[in-house]
DNA sequence: ATATAATATATTGATATAAATCAATAGATA
DNA sequence: TATCTATTGATTTATATCAATATATTATAT
């Protein structure tokens, strides 16, 4: 962690943000008095699961992945978050503990607002509280399809659908330079970096994507998305 | 389906489910003027997955179970439900569907609520929306687990956390007896039931659980939570 | 700044194993 | 009697694990 600065205003992130969308001037105020932007280089942790949940983060710049850790064995990323979304804790209301780890991928800023304030404008701006519970929905919704991803497709299938996802809502052109490392597609594949490894090699000999070092070309996309959908 | 009746009416439910605890006397009279009941005979479907969500549940009897389906392949059970939670659907404020399926396991009854009057309570207590944002964290929660469960654990761990699900959660009694199937309880750790009813002997062979019929008793519930947590 | 050492990440191969699948039978329920 | 659920066995297979090497990245010293 290094650098406390503040600059960017909040009206910036009512535009991209969209759970921000909702709030008023009064409420924008609130939080700009208080958030700070702090500067985060890649590998550094921001959250720390089990760590108090005082503040709830956005990243302006950069990237972060959050995932969830138990024991010393695999982790498992739950997602990859840029700018445009806020990171909340499902501690809010329930222990005020985190239960996921956030940590930056690339060099990264990230927005700190104080929890208090988030929890105080939710009990006044019920379109903002309604704004929340429609993303929780949202995510519930994400949650289903990795069940479904994790128990009845294979390795590869999962492989496809994260570099879909990569390529989707991360990076979003093609070719696209992958900034995570092999442990981490695995970690979002929930498989082993070996087997990843082996997997992106028959990718490539079947011509569904070109890799050379961290450069990703998805070549058949539509073939693509036939193994991540078949599994 | 069958039939439609009408009588408990909704104090009763203010005690006993935790988000209704904080409705107004004002909130109660529009959902007791609109609730009606229903039975459902064992393995009737109450909700069906890509439906219409037009109206909220909550189980006032017997017991429901809440899963997953994708293709003609694998069932995923999400949880068990019996009285004393309200079922509502991520599909609210987003495309107004249902992500889930949910069919009576025993012989139920389940109370309807219309989705709009629901909504419109969520608009106008901010009280109500708090406990439901609350109810969103705790299902993340959940669902962390469950993703950890999923990539971390083996079916014997799989499956020995949902014989504690089963006993601490829904039948509360030991020995207790299982109205659910082999094949259930299968699909809620994510595994055969032919490689559940193998594991099932091998707990009963290590004095784990007994197991005749659909009666099971835990004998050793610190070792099974041991299985439980290792994997 | 450049070379070299040290460390982390990526890759390939060989092996072990958990668990799915296939198949057949037994038991329970309608 | 017929149908659904449960059980046991044999076989296959995906994937983890272990082990070794290669490559890339970072640190250190000259």
């Amino acid at each position: 962690m290094s650098k406390t600065f503040k600059e960017p205003d909040c009206n910036q992130c009512k535009d991209r943000i969209e759970v921000f969308k909702v709030l008023n001037e009064e409420d924008l105020k609130k939080i700009d008095k208080i958030r700070y932007d702090v500067l985060f280089h890649a590998g550094e942790i921001i959250f720390k699961q089990g760590t108090p949940f005082t503040h709830t983060i956005c990243i302006l710049e950069g990237l972060a992945k959050v995932y969830l850790e138990a024991g010393s064995k695999r982790r498992f990323i739950l997602t990859l978050i840029g700018p445009g979304e806020m990171i909340g804790s499902p501690g809010m209301f329930i222990d005020g503990l985190h239960h996921f780890s956030v940590a930056a991928v690339d060099d990264s800023v990230a927005c700190f607002v104080q929890r208090e304030i988030i929890e105080g404008i939710i009990s006044t701006n019920n379109r903002f509280a309604t704004e929340l519970l429609k993303r929780a929905n949202k995510r519930d919704i994400q949650n289903f399809q990795r069940f479904l991803s994790l128990t009845r497709k294979q390795a590869p299938g999962r492989l496809a659908e994260t570099l879909l996802f990569l390529y989707h809502e991360i990076y979003k052109t093609n070719p696209f330079k992958i900034t995570i490392s092999r442990q981490d597609l695995a970690d979002m594949s929930a498989t082993t970096k070996e087997n990843t490894i082996r997997t992106l090699k028959i990718f490539k000999e079947e011509g569904l994507i070109s890799m050379t070092g961290n450069l990703v070309t998805i070549l058949n996309k539509r073939l693509l998305q036939s193994v991540s959908v078949n599994g």
